[in-house]
DNA sequence: ATTATTTGACCTGA
DNA sequence: TCAGGTCAAATAAT
């Protein structure tokens, strides 16, 4: 274990390095500013490639219009519908600069039902593979502000290259089973969770990337159904889950 | 200080 | 002209 994390804090040293050269990649107001033919508001005109669409329709969580699907998203507009009560939210990827990568997703409460949100995915992530959405779905499922303070070690995955990710993917997998064995000899013991095939339902159900492959999907992830990821039994599984995480990545600053 | 959100202006296509 | 989508300055949050 001690080596592997050695390992991806290399990883993640190499990363940094590279981001920060990319950042250079960022918009720089100075110079669309200075750019006449840049007047104002410059417009890509270039049409969206892929209708990549998944519709979902999750839980609001508390206080964020913002549906936890496992990505960073940063809200860059809002609009209001004629015929429609809610705005729609416009949320793109948070690598967008950084990595390039191309996502967007639009936010819409529900109208018939104002605990849901319509969630339409625009392009998928480039951002990270489909490893990722196994690793950091793990890490969706735990409240927000929790979320917030697992780590790096999932970047590091993010950014991997392919080579890499298959291995990783192994690794992550090989983590989950270990967590989960864990979790058998000092937590509880539940049929549900010991059924894999649940698991990885569970997991591919909060997937917008994994389940986007196939041309327009329609997804419907009802707010009363979703609650199985708040389930007591599946609220303490994850928050050991994410102790033993928390441990390790702490582990790993040392 | 840095990062994220809000929101009015703007662009493009129908 | 309008609807839908995006930009970016101002503001808020961290």
């Amino acid at each position: 274990m001690r080596l592997i994390y050695g390992i991806l804090r290399s990883y993640e040293n190499s990363i940094v390095m590279m981001s920060l050269d990319q950042k250079t990649l960022k918009r720089s107001p100075e110079t669309k500013r200075m750019d006449p033919s840049n007047n104002k508001k410059r417009r890509t005109s270039e049409k969206k490639t892929s209708e990549k669409v998944k519709i979902c329709v999750g839980r609001e969580q508390e206080g964020t219009s913002q549906l936890d699907d496992s990505f960073c998203w940063r809200k860059y507009g809002q609009k209001d519908f004629h015929g429609s009560k809610n705005p729609r939210g416009y949320y793109r990827c948070t690598h967008r600069f950084t990595r390039g990568c191309l996502a967007v997703k639009q936010v819409q409460k529900s109208d018939a039902d104002s605990s849901c949100y319509e969630v339409k995915y625009l392009e998928s992530h480039t951002c990270n593979g489909n490893l990722l959405s196994t690793t950091k779905h793990s890490i969706s499922l735990f409240k927000e502000e929790e979320r917030n303070r697992v780590p790096k070690l999932h970047h590091v995955r993010e950014q991997s290259e392919d080579h890499v990710k298959s291995e990783e993917l192994m690794l992550s997998l090989d983590d989950l089973e270990n967590k989960k064995e864990i979790f058998k000899t000092f937590s509880f013991s539940n049929p549900e969770t010991e059924n894999t095939t649940g698991w990885k339902n569970l997991m591919e159900n909060f997937s917008p990337t994994t389940t986007s492959e196939s041309g327009i999907t329609n997804e419907l992830i009802y707010a009363s159904s979703a609650s199985v990821a708040n389930s007591p039994t599946e609220d303490s599984c994850f928050s050991s889950l994410k102790n033993i995480l928390d441990l390790s990545y702490d582990w790993s600053l040392m």
